[in-house]
DNA sequence: TATGAATGAGTGTTCATTCAT
DNA sequence: GATGAATGAACACTCATTCAT
């Protein structure tokens, strides 16, 4: 169910495995981060993480491995950062604070969600599926928030606009990190996040009551 | 003011060059939709464009100039079709249009926008800016519908707000785009723009209310 | 005997040819001087002649006619310049003054012979021997010279130290235009005329004499 | 001081960078002897090699640099070859014997020698002043020779003369390379040198005296 | 006769991947 | 398990030459 699409390894040492791929990762994100996934080398990748072309090789089979790995590494950063998240309560507060602090973790991992956004495209359609899953997954989490406080009788919601909320405020997190190049110079994190909450939370139409 | 970063061309043509450019657009947009602009050669470029890669420099000077040209042909071809709304009116009533409008045509440019979308950042530091720029002035065109709302008394909102509203407006037009693989399966372009007004509007407090 | 290698050109009328391939040549010699046959392209050679890249084609056949109606050029004018030495004479004298002459005809074309000396070794295996030839012709007025001498009784001196004297001159003649680079700072070319003939002329045992 | 342009090579193994550069460097002579630098492929330089053109691109990073290093390999052959004369004598008999010596070496490099005479110019703006350094050290050996003549007391002769003389003899020990298709015929190498040495001591009032 | 758009073989260079040590 | 030298397919780009107008 949950399977991981494994990506083979030379080296039989499991932990070892663990370690190196760490050290990969930590080496590729960076050159991600800097310059792309195409226009980094195998051999730039091997250098960062601190071991040579041949070694590197022993640990992945492909380059788009290290993508993978590297894509599959983030996800389960945010994943375990968002289990801090009170996914059951079902309250609109829980809700509100679901989303503050979804977007806190998306602006502290900026780099990486910047990686992983634009580069999992680059993924073959044999990866891709794995990866996508787990941001089903994580969408999930809001969806399940937000069913609960339907379910609470917090909120009046239909499944279709459930599902569609969902996406948005997770849509809405990675805008940060995708379009800081536009809202930055007017937003500071605590900004983006009330202003958010207040557009999504109030409605147009309760502006309008206003008057 | 509105000044065009300009691509070299060696045929002195305008008509030709024109007419050359925009096969190569076209049969570029299929392929970077296919596999991206990196995995797609020139001669590959050349061939969907239906010459030779000898005539496909006699119109660029470098494969980024096919990506800008790319691009920044999706961009004004939004934007023009973006004319047909009418930014002035000031009722609500017209930016629920607007809002129908622009997604429908997101739907219709599906390719295009996804290419724009997903390939842009690969732009040179050079070139980005005058894509990027486009972009605002499209988020603008949004900007200017709430606003006159505003003026016209229909609503009560603090600058912040209509800016991030006019983005969230035109990221949910992207995301219809971008996050096809998701959406496809529970919405059509009909219901997709139904339900994103209704939360757009509605607001999560108006469900709420209505308990 | 004197048979030139004719370049062909589809253009018939012979005024019109002659009057293009001049164009063709100082534009051409410009070209090589600055950045060498190889470097130079076609385009840019039909452009500094003042017509188009079609045109140019109309009167050659291929890059490399270019070369040696350059090369064809610039030997004819070096010769015709020549003419005016008297090779008949037949004293030490004369001898003397047409060394000097040769080498002023050498420092005021200077470009020319340094495009023709680098350049001409391009030349296929079908041109090399024509412009040979005529450099053979040059180098046999430096040895009528000599040989009026010997026959005046100015000078006694076998056949071989005659012809290797009238190539040691030829050469120093094109040594001030090829090695410019280190003899610039020390000479002028009156001092390089005058330097070169003293030891020409005294030889090194007339220096030890001297003691 | 005695700086060398250094030419980057991926490889680490310096005995290896040396070994492959030599076979490269001789691979590359004989090509370059037969077409010239321009007409030469990196393809047909690492053929002659004999490895691939990935292996080639290891121990150089530029076309340019595989003439740099013919280049400087050629004039470290030669004056290395040249280390045997003896510079230091100070008689009219050791210069002979010098100029003797260097025109043998010359005929026995003669491949090397025209390449390095041709091909040198091809090197860009940053690599031919190191070239051009090296001449000038082997020009300064004839100087060497000579001034030591001159304050042996067994030559008077002031210091233009004795500057140029020795250009003169380093260019006809190139001479005897590059002229060869007009000396060949009527010179052995032996021929070439009395003759040459016969012109360069007695000069021509000299012969005149005869009279 | 003049033009310049079209062509595609050819070029220098890169880089993912392999494999002997 | 680790290394890094070797490989060659693949790439972006050039340019001499042709030919329809």
């Amino acid at each position: 169910m949950n399977k991981k699409r494994t990506v083979h390894a030379s080296v039989k040492d499991e932990r070892l495995v663990r370690m190196r791929r760490n050290q990969m990762i930590r080496g590729a994100v960076a050159l991600f981060k800097q310059k792309g996934f195409h226009r980094t080398t195998t051999r730039e990748i091997a250098q960062a993480a601190g071991f040579s072309i041949g070694t590197l090789y022993e640990y992945i089979r492909t380059k788009e491995d290290v993508l993978y790995l590297v894509c599959d590494s983030i996800y389960d950063q945010v994943r375990e950062r968002l289990q801090g998240m009170d996914v059951d309560k079902g309250t609109l507060d829980s809700l509100r604070l679901g989303i503050a602090y979804y977007f806190k973790i998306m602006d502290e991992m900026q780099d990486e969600v910047l990686v992983m956004y634009q580069e999992a495209k680059s993924l073959s359609k044999d990866a891709l599926p794995y990866v996508l899953k787990k941001e089903l997954e994580m969408v999930g989490m809001f969806e399940t928030i937000i069913r609960r406080c339907v379910d609470n009788g917090e909120l009046v919601m239909d499944n279709k606009h459930i599902d569609l909320l969902a996406h948005n405020i997770f849509v809405q997190g990675q805008m940060w990190g995708f379009r800081r190049w536009a809202l930055g110079k007017n937003y500071s994190i605590d900004d983006y996040i009330k202003v958010q909450t207040d557009l999504l939370f109030t409605g147009i139409e309760q502006y309008q009551k206003q008057l």
